[in-house]
DNA sequence: TCTTCGCACTCAAGCGCTTTAGCTGAGACG
DNA sequence: CGTCTCAGCTAAAGCGCTTGAGTGCGAAGA
């Protein structure tokens, strides 16, 4: 058995500066590559360090004003959302991938809505928890980047729009304009006319830029029935406007989801009422995962590479951590992976 | 336009103990609940703090020997295995209810492996940076609990078995056996006999107890054709053993999934085969969330409440933090939500 | 009246690190 | 040979907080 909490003492700089016969501050110079020491000394330094499995305290560090070497990332969704969502935990892998290459940590919090998110920044910021931070689900005035401005907490926004009102802000961005103006050629190229798009939160920013650019193609090319329908994105709420919009006396031909999930229980609701897919109407999934293979048939989706994205924020933080310039940078454009759910309009009457 | 980076500058106890015309010591009795002011200076301290908007540095706290207020989470499973699971974000979501109501932040990161999770642990109580941590997927050999009785980091394991050999260490977990017994009594009493658990990972401690206990109601009962399989967890592994298993000679009359994603491929699998849910096979998902509710037909599904096996182990956490025994504490067992996967077994020539 | 508490509070050290200023000795230079 | 410079190092302060060792003072006890 172990002996009773060893409480193993931390080696601190201390220990390392008496092993190698120079000073504390010797020791800092020499770890932390600054001028001051030889050469000779630094190696030392560096053996002794490494030797005694010395790490320098991030506490000690924070305090004299190093930054505390953690960022921060608050998701802020109604706990019954946070279900089977493949996008959140591929994105913060990514975003690990990146920060724990530079020893940095995440801390990482889920509250109820925004204020709170909000109230979550200021504390880390008073507390000196954190060098920075991750906004994801930028809004449509979104109290946020005033916040963090404010609080001169570097922070770079997943997913929003690129906001010239915030230039301490980075932004990394999909172009979902783009996206669904793509999504709708090929869709109006099947014969489709007829589209119903079953939108995400309302007060999303993304939400709202697809909305848009649905309905200025379907202007574009005088579609007069495209309807966007905001859910919580639950598979519910999927399942409920799905059967609504399907009952209406000119059921679409089409149904663009905002995410898989939605998807995967529109395509059980439509056959429950005996549409089938992509017969009857055509099913697209604005987000690809394992769930769009695991229904028959088999989900046509957006695909977008959520674990690059994490990793593309979480590089674009540590630059403005080094103090670099906040950027705007854009991924890929998501890229539709045709499965089965697609499929020729039926001829209407 | 804000203020390019005012970077307002965090109050400190100096400040406070300036405003308020006491010494910093005072304020720190003050707001520590500690004896040694009067109640009238203590209440003018903490309004002066309260209206300053002060709040602790957790840099200096924690370099004054209080702890970094801050556990950590590592999630050691291969990114792909991430994707599609509920369980993981509910659990995370319990433990943040419990951990913000005491201002204890939540280090989180994901690893490739235990070797790295332990690399991992050791740099952070290098660096001061958790005052303990919970541990998930425990597993057989696990090199984990040394470790931490070695670090004299406080932990609680979720979802192992009751340790005996780490006092040191809290225990919270599920009874898997007590649940195999009650899903095999279940399954024998619609007339199966032929049972095959499509179990997760192999070194998974729970993986082994399932395993260990279908065999052992199976030879209670008698049942010579059950079989465990172990996988990846992917839907992938899911439906080829499914595929499998259905395509033997004999094929089994139920099917045990060890998680909601492997049960969904495996009826579609089974459904390819031309075999139907529950009338040529039953199949029971261990591990309920809106995914069982996304096919046909709906699956008969293990339902424990993950959001509050989080918030026990969290609340184990605190308590062994504030200096309490380590405990080990069960969980309700896992309920039987029977919906349409599971039925009577089809007679067997 | 003088001592003795004990309360309310202050002082100062210390946690582990960074950083500025200062010190020392060896070589360059006049 | 004396002065200057500068590389290479040390001393010490400071970051914001806790804490143990005082200190001053009014009230209680003798």
């Amino acid at each position: 058995m172990p002996a009773k909490r060893p409480a193993a003492r931390r080696p601190t700089m201390k220990d390392i500066a008496r092993r190698a016969g120079v000073s504390e501050s010797a020791v800092s110079f020499a770890l932390n590559d600054r001028p001051g020491v030889s050469e000779i000394t630094r190696d030392r330094v560096r053996r002794v360090a490494e030797q005694l499995g010395w790490r320098p305290s991030t506490a000690a560090r924070a305090l004299s004003g190093e930054g505390a070497a953690t960022v921060g990332f608050v998701l802020a969704r109604p706990a019954h959302t946070l279900g089977v969502d493949s996008f959140f935990l591929q994105l913060v892998s990514g975003i690990q991938e990146v920060l724990a290459e530079r020893h940095l940590g995440l801390l990482f919090q889920v509250a109820q809505d925004v204020a709170d998110e909000c109230a979550v920044y200021r504390r880390w910021w008073a507390e000196h928890r954190v060098d920075g931070v991750l906004v994801v689900d930028p809004r449509t005035d979104d109290p946020r980047p005033d916040l963090l401005d404010e609080l001169g907490l570097p922070a770079v926004v997943i997913g929003g729009a690129p906001d010239q009102r915030h230039p301490g802000l980075s932004t990394v961005w999909a172009d979902d304009a783009g996206a669904m103006a793509a999504l709708v050629d090929g869709l109006y190229a099947l014969g489709h006319r007829r589209i119903v798009h079953i939108a995400g939160l309302p007060d999303l920013a993304h939400t709202e830029r697809r909305i848009r650019a649905l309905r200025a193609e379907a202007g574009r090319r005088g579609l007069g029935e495209v309807e966007s329908v905001t859910t919580d994105y639950s598979d519910a709420e999927g399942a409920a406007v799905t059967r609504r919009v399907l009952e209406a006396p000119t059921p679409p031909t089409a149904l663009i989801y905002d995410n898989d999930v939605m998807a995967v229980a529109g395509v059980a609701a439509a056959a429950e009422l005996g549409f089938s897919v992509p017969a009857d109407v055509s099913v697209v999934a604005w987000e690809d995962s394992a769930l769009c293979r695991m229904v028959k048939p088999w989900l046509s989706a957006l695909s977008r590479d959520s674990v690059e994205f994490g990793r593309t924020a979480a590089t674009e933080l540590t630059a403005l951590l080094d103090g670099g310039p906040a950027r705007t940078v854009r991924v890929p454009v998501p890229r539709l992976i045709e499965r089965d759910s697609t499929g020729t309009a039926r001829p209407q009457a």
